[in-house]
RNA sequence: GGGCCGGUAGCUCAGUCUGGCAGAGCGACGGACUCUUAAUCCGUCGGUCGCGUGUUCAAAUCGCGCCCGGCCCGCCA
């Protein structure tokens, strides 16, 4: 058995006392210590309750950058994530989606069908949609196609498919054998631990819900006896059927203060993240249960903030939550990667209203990588050690189009007119290789359903193929064909702007309006880009012929 | 009520371990340009490092007390 390590008392340890650049290098330290057996086991986990959102890649991903360090060094490791699906359903969640992500309310299905599966485990539970074998399914499947787009390699196993091929038997079993020491350890973090306690729950045969309310154990038979009894969870109360019957260990589970030690053992689990809500209760039981009931060596732990969402807390029930599939529509999967490896104990703000933010903050990051740009000594090593885990290939030759640029570019659905248009900005080089100017313009459509989204400064649309209706003044209809006069004799943009003022003065028109005038017939819309530059970088054609409105 | 984590410029964040000039980007403002507007370039502005206190030649950094936010301290996971 290995010794303690210093983290087993305080799972905040690890990520503390150490001087490492990059986070994920110091709880690869604390992994390497522990003379690991390879392939080494990083594990997540958790339950298919309903919608993954945002906050879940902490599970995995956190896991990830220590894998990757430990790769770094030679290691073998391997990512395992429990989808911890015998759990039971506990109350409705207020939103579902379907397997495209798409989020439909419970109004949408039947919810009545759902609501009478409350008390039994997530696998046991038609899929609302119809679509896999269960409710469980479902949502494990959402999460794990996140994961597919985010590029990470998980393992990921059925908590329920662990218990049916008894892959718990033996923990079960000596737990069971032992219950005197499991109640013992137990009590000291739980009260209500009396004689009766029986720490296994089992599927009742006849209505399906997992009962607490065990009355015999046979380990000869390996089964167990138990009475359907009403559940209490968070206030409300599922009723038992009633039911007394006896079942193979097998149709039942440990609680979860069992369960997730039991993990450890089976998975032979060397490091596992977790947010900070196990900091203080599952996790120093799970030391104790483990080191003093079955007798298995717990992981390294790390704790992880969770962070709020435009200043405010998730909350699936509440409705608060953005998908990774939503987030990946407005940035690249590199950019949340990135938000995942900052520091694990920031409280941080996920704001899709400054996602412009993050994104510059990534570019120069890849700049202090490259070292195209001065940085402290710290930000550069730490660019050095997670930047290649963060993008899919390091390539020096990467274009990226500033973000809110790439925004204004989006006011065009045209593709050959985004292209054109960065590179005469100067944002794409010549010598660009074509794969790098694909996935440059890539950005800009992230960026035109960003502004699309948030309905922000940037969320204009040319109108190229219809001319919006509009009604203009006399004086107005002069200036607008004398300005169309100015532009079909070819000047820049610069020069438009100017000549937009001036002709305003000349007919004695409000610049204001005048250029309110401008993004009616362009935009359908009294503001805009910045005009003439803008007009400056569409063909001069169609330019002239709007601005006649000649269509 | 007790414990844990966080709080640094308007915003997003480095810096805190190991005390040594308060930092970056974005932003705002002014200019480049007869110009209300994105981008580009130049310049300027920006701080009670949550508050107080102790230690120290020296504190964002270490100690103590407090405030605010999140989480844990029932059950469940």
């Amino acid at each position: 058995m290995s010794q303690e390590h210093p983290s087993e008392a305080d799972p905040y340890a690890v990520l503390k006392n150490n001087d490492s650049a990059f986070w994920a290098d110091a709880v690869a330290d604390a992994v390497e210590a522990r003379n690991p057996e390879e392939p080494m086991v990083i594990k997540g986990g958790v339950s298919p309750s309903g919608i993954p959102h945002i906050g879940h890649p902490n599970e995995i991903l956190r896991g990830y950058f220590v894998a990757e360090a430990l790769r770094d060094r030679g290691r073998e490791v391997r990512q395992v994530f429990t989808s911890d699906d015998r759990d039971r359903l506990r109350k409705l969640p207020r939103r579902l989606a379907n397997l495209d992500g798409e989020i439909v309310g419970l109004g949408e299905i039947d919810a009545g069908a759902l609501g009478r599966n409350l008390g039994r485990p997530y696998t046991d539970i038609p899929d609302p949609f119809g679509c896999c074998d269960s409710y469980g399914d479902h949502f494990t499947e959402l999460l794990r196609r996140d994961m597919e787009r985010l590029g990470v390699e998980v393992d990921f196993r059925s908590n329920t498919a662990l218990y049916e091929v008894g892959a718990f038997d033996d923990v079960i079993r000596h737990v069971l054998a032992n219950q005197d020491r499991a109640r013992e350890v137990l009590a000291r973090y739980q009260d209500q631990i009396d004689e009766e306690y029986v720490p296994f729950f089992a599927i009742c045969e006849d209505c399906g819900q997992l009962t607490e309310t065990i009355t015999a154990v046979d380990l000869e038979a390996d089964t167990v006896s138990y009475r359907c009894t009403d559940v209490e969870t968070g206030g409300d109360t599922i009723e038992g059927c009633g039911h007394e019957g006896t079942t193979a260990l097998r149709n039942g589970k440990l609680p979860w203060r069992f369960e997730w030690p039991a993990q450890w053992g089976i998975l032979d689990v060397d490091h596992e993240p977790f947010g900070k809500d196990h900091a203080e209760g599952s996790w120093p039981s799970g030391v104790d249960i483990a080191r003093n009931v079955l007798d298995v060596v717990p992981p390294v732990p790390m704790v992880y903030e969770w962070f709020t969402l435009e200043g405010e807390a998730l909350s699936s029930s509440g409705g608060h939550v953005v998908t990774v599939d939503e987030v990946l529509d407005i940035l690249e999967p590199a950019v949340l990667r990135y938000f995942f490896s900052k520091a694990p104990l920031k409280q941080r703000d996920f704001s899709i209203e400054r996602i412009d933010q993050l994104v510059d903050e990534f570019d120069e990051f890849e700049r202090v990588y490259f070292g195209e740009t001065d940085a402290p000594e710290r930000e550069r090593v730490r660019a050095e050690r997670a930047y290649p885990k963060v993008v899919e290939a390091v390539r020096e030759k990467r274009v990226r189009i500033p973000y809110t640029f790439a925004a204004v570019l989006g006011m065009t659905d045209d593709p050959d007119l985004r292209e054109e248009i960065a590179r005469r900005e100067g944002h794409v080089p010549d010598d660009a290789p074509e794969w790098a100017v694909e996935e440059a313009l890539a950005r800009v459509e992230r960026a035109r359903n960003w502004a699309r989204r948030t309905g922000n400064e940037f969320d204009y649309e040319l109108k190229r193929s219809a001319m919006p209706d509009v009604s203009f003044d006399e004086a107005t209809e002069q200036a607008l064909d004398e300005l169309a006069e100015f532009v079909a004799e070819g000047h820049d943009g610069e020069a438009i702007q100017g000549e937009i003022y001036e002709t305003a003065k000349r007919h004695d028109i409000e610049v204001a309006d005048f250029f309110a005038a401008g993004y009616q017939l362009f935009f359908d819309d009294d503001e805009g880009p910045k005009l003439g530059p803008f007009l400056g970088k569409l063909d001069q054609q169609f330019v002239v012929e709007r601005l006649r409105r000649k269509g």
